[in-house]
DNA sequence: GCTAATTGCTCTGGTCACTGGAGCTTCAAG
DNA sequence: CTTGAAGCTCCAGTGACCAGAGCAATTAGC
C-alpha cells in the first residue's frame, strides 16, 4: 500500500467515520486487525473490501444482521451448499422485493417529473407507488 | 370501514408498532388524527396510505427526511414546479443508484447460487458485487 | 533529541428512530 | 357492573452510529 494503514486513512478511503470503524470491529462484523508497537489498528485490504461493502450495505438499507449474514456468505464459501443457498435465496428474494418496490418509485418519480415539464398537475400517485397497485377507492372511505 | 379506525388496527394493517405510528405523529411525519370522546386517535384511509408508504420507504433505507421530502411532493402536487421537479429529480438520482447496486448484489448472489446447484465453490465476490470490479490484489486502488 | 501538531487510543455521553414498560383511562363483551 | 383488551401519556432503553474528553503515539520541523 502507498499509504499507512492506519484507521485514518481506512476512513478517508471508505467513507466511514473512524468511530464507526472501531464500533463495527466491537460488534465484530469487522475483524479486529493488528496492532502496531503502539497500540494502534493496521488495516488490510481485506479490511478495506469488507467496510465498503458494509458502508454500500447499510445505505441501501441492509439491517446489520442482514450485512451479517452476506459476509457469511463471504466468509465460508466452502460451507455446506444448503446453508449458503438457503440464505442466498432468501438475500435474493429481499433484493429482487427492493428492486421492484424501487422500480414503482422510479416510475411515480418519472411522471410528476414529466408532468411538471408539461405544467400540468400530475395525478398524484406517489403514495401508492410503494403497494403496486392497492387501489384507493375500496367502497369505503376517502381520506383528505 | 368494516373495522374501527383505532390505532391498533391501522397498525396491523400498515405492519407498523403502535408506538411507531404515535412517534410519526410527534414528529410530524403523520398528521393527527380526530379523537373520539374518550381521546381515542381516529385514523382515515389517508393516514393508512400515508403510513404504507413511510413504512416501505423506510423498509427500502430511505432517511425520515427523504421520506418527509417524497411526502412533501405528494401533499403539494400544485407547487412551483421547479421545487416538485428539483425534489423529484434528487430523489429520482438515489433511486436509480440503489437500483444499480442492488442489481449488482443480485447478480452475485445469482452466480452463488448457481454454482451451489452444480456444487462448485465459486470464486467468492460478494464482496465486490456493491463496489463494480474494484481489482482486490492492490498495486492501486482506486475508491469510488 | 525536542517540540508541536496530528492522529490514535479508550471511555463516556449524545442523537436518531424507534421500542417497551409503568400507571392510568376507555371501550366492548358478558 | 365487572373484566380484559386496547388506548392514553410519559419516560426509559436499544441499535447504530457520532462527537468530545483526556491521554499516548506518531510525524514534521527545527
Amino acid at each position: 500500500m502507498s499509504v499507512k494503514p492506519t484507521i485514518g486513512h481506512v476512513a478517508r478511503h471508505t467513507g466511514c467515520k473512524v468511530q464507526t470503524i472501531r464500533y463495527y470491529e466491537q460488534i465484530g462484523l469487522l475483524p479486529a486487525p493488528e496492532r502496531s508497537n503502539g497500540n494502534q489498528r493496521l488495516y488490510t485490504g481485506a479490511h478495506v473490501d469488507r467496510l465498503l461493502f458494509i458502508r454500500q450495505a447499510r445505505e441501501l438499507g441492509f439491517s446489520i444482521k442482514a450485512v451479517r449474514d452476506l459476509l457469511d456468505l463471504s466468509d465460508h464459501p466452502d460451507r455446506p451448499c444448503q446453508q449458503v443457498d438457503r440464505l442466498a435465496r432468501a438475500r435474493l428474494a429481499d433484493i429482487t422485493s427492493r428492486i421492484e418496490r424501487l422500480e414503482m418509485l422510479r416510475r411515480e418519480l418519472n411522471q410528476m417529473i414529466a408532468a411538471c415539464a408539461g405544467n400540468t398537475v400530475a395525478d398524484c400517485r406517489i403514495l401508492h407507488a410503494l403497494n403496486g397497485c392497492r387501489r384507493s377507492d375500496g367502497g369505503d372511505r376517502r381520506g383528505g
